[in-house]
DNA sequence: TCATGTGAACCGGTTCACAGCC
DNA sequence: GGCTGTGAACCGGTTCACATGA
């Protein structure tokens, strides 16, 4: 079965919601429950568990449980996987506190640096090495995802590195797009954008409610 | 006229693949050429550049500095707006060196921590007041967005402060779904989900790679 | 010949609406 | 009554395909 990708992404944010709610002590979910947690219709959430074949009861809802492990089982490896993270500026940094916090079963194996006095270091719990070692460092264990958080220039020279050593996919954060072979996925989180949307509808948002007044 | 949001994100792309392109002289493109800069067919160029009204020729394209000007009419505001960051952490810091860097059109004008060390003090050329500062600084001037970078805990406090404070945008980077009044856009960016899909893709463009073979 | 402009066809995801069931 | 499961209708964005023009 081939799933679109808007729905693994309601997919991840359901688990992260349902999770909450099991920690709350509730074990049954209604659909307009779930909708409301994550900003979706009812009949949207319904569609989805349906997809995913995952099904409830008129009476009392869905098993919260039960749907976190469904949706770990398609979201989730079957194997352990890990990543490597290229950049240690404030972002890196930042994406390398939040992914160990948050993250465990997809853990930050190492990271990599072109700064001097930073390679060698162990630094938020993860060694770092100089950028020159990816190729020698990532094949000595299986890792699926290498996060590239280095200035615009050095992405697609990062990329490179990256996929000739064998990982199969990148998550990235400079403004650019990468040049992959097939079989290596890019997920872009451009944050320009994002922001010349927020901008954009900011703006146009509240020109609608003062013509409406 | 109203624009998609998938659209919004496009020409935001095209914006900036084409600022590079006139700083590398060029200053007429085709539509095959934008395409394959932003990742686009050149049939969705072309229906995007009509719905925005902008023209070019069969023989020479489009006309780059003229389309860079007619997508900033449509994505900038006419008057000056301003934005502040709540939460600098090391993401927060990021975004503020990120953003001073390259959107000097949308500039950060305070910042905002609880930590009594960065209170007063003036990090990367912004200055830093206390969280509970928000109503008072923000009022001083027209601000259109509030960027959220504090743990998921304290993002929808921040979120009400903000509003209250009268800022009509939130870019908000912690996992979680804001409660805003009509009026106010909030725009996520979701680390954890842009992970999850690079973790699924990435395994599942394998397996198909396999099967192939 | 090759690219633009665009009506029309297409497509896939979303929403509706209702039968079935507790 | 209220919720689930789901076929069918709907909808809006994408792609096609071709007329037009340099």
């Amino acid at each position: 079965m081939s799933i679109p990708v808007r729905m693994v992404e309601r997919l991840s944010g359901y688990r992260r919601h349902l999770r909450r709610w099991l920690a709350e002590g509730r074990d049954r979910i209604y659909s307009h429950q779930l909708g409301s947690l994550v900003g979706a219709t009812p009949a949207q959430v319904r569609r989805d568990l349906m997809t995913i074949g995952f099904t409830g009861s008129p009476a009392r809802g869905y098993d919260v449980g039960g749907l976190v492990g469904k949706i770990g089982t398609l979201l989730d490896a079957p194997e352990r996987n890990s990543m490597v993270l290229v950049g240690l500026g404030y972002l890196g940094r930042a994406l390398l506190k939040y992914l160990t916090g948050t993250h465990p079963e997809l853990p930050i194996v190492a990271a990599f640096d072109i700064a001097p006095q930073k390679i060698g270091r162990i630094i938020d719990g993860c060694r770092c090495y100089a950028s020159s070692e990816i190729q020698s460092v990532v094949r000595q264990e299986p890792v699926l995802i290498g996060i590239i958080a280095v200035p615009a220039e050095a992405a697609q020279e990062v990329a490179d590195l990256l996929v000739r050593a064998g990982v199969r996919g990148l998550l990235n954060f400079s403004p650019t797009r990468l040049q992959v072979p097939p079989g290596v996925h890019v997920e872009d989180v451009d944050i320009s954008i994002s922001l010349e949307k927020v901008a954009f509808f900011a703006r146009s948002k509240n020109r609608r409610l003062e013509t409406q007044a």
